[in-house]
DNA sequence: ATGCCTTTGTGAACGCGTGCACAAAGATGG
DNA sequence: CCATCTTTGTGCACGCGTTCACAAAGGCAT
């Protein structure tokens, strides 16, 4: 039921909404570079723009954390960075597992941003039985047979499941079955988990078409521009809005 | 302005809601599986269970488009695959560039999600001379010297950025100079573009910290649960619930 | 032709998220 | 100790998205 975007759209998180939830990793980012630089406070206003968002956003969603400004300074950094670290619970190590090491399952493995952030990669499992021992970003591939045992051992509750589109279902089950409930799905499917499994959706394909959309629409504008105001626009080369010719995605006033 | 998530706030795509739009590929995959199967027609209530979304939302979605179905019957697969390809922009083909040809470079270079769905990867570019003239996925890196003319040479509109995050700007502003005006974001970054330029950004660390607030709020009320009814958890043994020992993410009641 | 049955399309209500605007709070200087 | 100035925290209103519930519409059997 929980797709990627719009997560948990019933239940809200007990206090905290589930579009700040989603802001917070935002703002902890922006935090620590801070942090880094040894910047002691930093205010609403300068905090937001680093993070892309509106100040009075970023007040409101501190303010379902507790009231960690001092009015008139700003926030403390190290204070913030703690806090927010200690909301999204990464004060504490994950173990994550990788299953289907194909391109994108070693690209994750070896992706640095995990580490940096309380998650370990336990293990990386495969179905391939050629891919099993084969060391990917230092760490030994293990075969899907010992899923379940992987699970168990490492006290495992968030995977990643970066498997064909075909395979990912069963995937989902064996995992949810060995005790995870969180699952990060990047294959093409939608799956279904039962209550209290959490799963997030990474389609970038469908992130491709959603900006596919967007620039066929900027383009019949500029084209429908371009005819009135005789501007030559590239875009509008490409033609082909359509079999009737007319504008996409433009309803009719 | 715009991030990833929840885009493009204020303006209505003229008719389409936003949160339609996102859905709309969604529907399109489970239509084409319904297609290659030969299924004629199919319910609301059917595809919207395919789709992991409510029945009343696919309709009311479906709506925007126009009145695409027949009642007492369903609707025409293939008429739908036709409308929602439309729609997005998916007749046409839309050359892209990964600027980045890192591990995730390559995996998306070699992902097969692309081709199938109107999407061609025009030029591979990477900063590192080393890189240059590699064959990834059956295509030549080029040097990201060259990024302007290749742009230009091939009518290029999307860009997606697989750099590390500090040269993501960089070639993000790059990328908008020479005329594209849609960005799919990889790196850790938040991109700052001129107004018209479409911006979505995928964040692999992003999404495991959400799952990891979750996960660690499902703990805390197994935890809470199981010292009331001397349930066992596994999760509870991890311990590590903040200094203070208290329940995190959960707001007094 | 007529009545029944299925399914769409949508009006209306509700809830969440966002942004404005301001009062409260606290620091700082005199 | 008081005045001033900055910045937080939040009440409020608004708009978008979701969901319900039902009337309209069309097929189908008799």
């Amino acid at each position: 039921m929980a797709t990627g975007r719009n997560h948990r759209p019933a239940t809200r998180s007990r206090g905290i909404p589930e579009a700040t939830v989603a802001r917070l990793p935002l703002y902890l980012r922006a935090l620590t570079a801070l942090s880094e630089r040894s910047v002691p406070t930093v205010s609403s206003e300068e905090l937001a723009s680093a993070a892309g968002v509106n100040s009075a956003k970023l007040r409101k969603d501190f303010s379902y954390l507790g009231s960690y400004g001092t009015r008139g300074v700003g926030y403390d950094v190290e204070y913030l960075v703690y806090q927010i670290s200690r909301e999204l619970g990464l004060t504490q190590d994950w173990p994550v597992v990788i299953v289907g090491i194909g391109n994108l399952g070693a690209a994750l493995a070896n992706y640095g941003g995990f580490a940096s952030r309380g998650f370990r990669v336990a293990a990386l499992i495969d179905a391939d039985p050629s891919m099993t021992g084969r060391q990917v970003a230092g760490i030994a591939v293990q075969h899907v047979d010992d899923l379940e045992s992987i699970i168990a051992a490492n006290d495992v509750s968030i995977g990643v499941i970066t498997t064909p589109g075909g395979a990912a279902q069963q995937v989902c089950d064996r995992l949810v079955a060995a005790g995870v409930s969180s699952i990060l799905n990047f294959a093409p499917t939608v799956l279904s988990v039962p209550e209290g499994v959490d799963v997030r959706k990474v389609d970038l394909s469908i992130e491709l078409q959603i900006l596919a959309f967007h620039e066929q629409r900027k383009a019949a504008e500029d084209l429908s521009r371009s005819v009135s105001d005789g501007v030559r626009v590239s875009r509008a080369r490409r033609g082909d809005q359509g079999p009737e010719g007319e504008i996409p995605a433009v309803m009719p006033a």
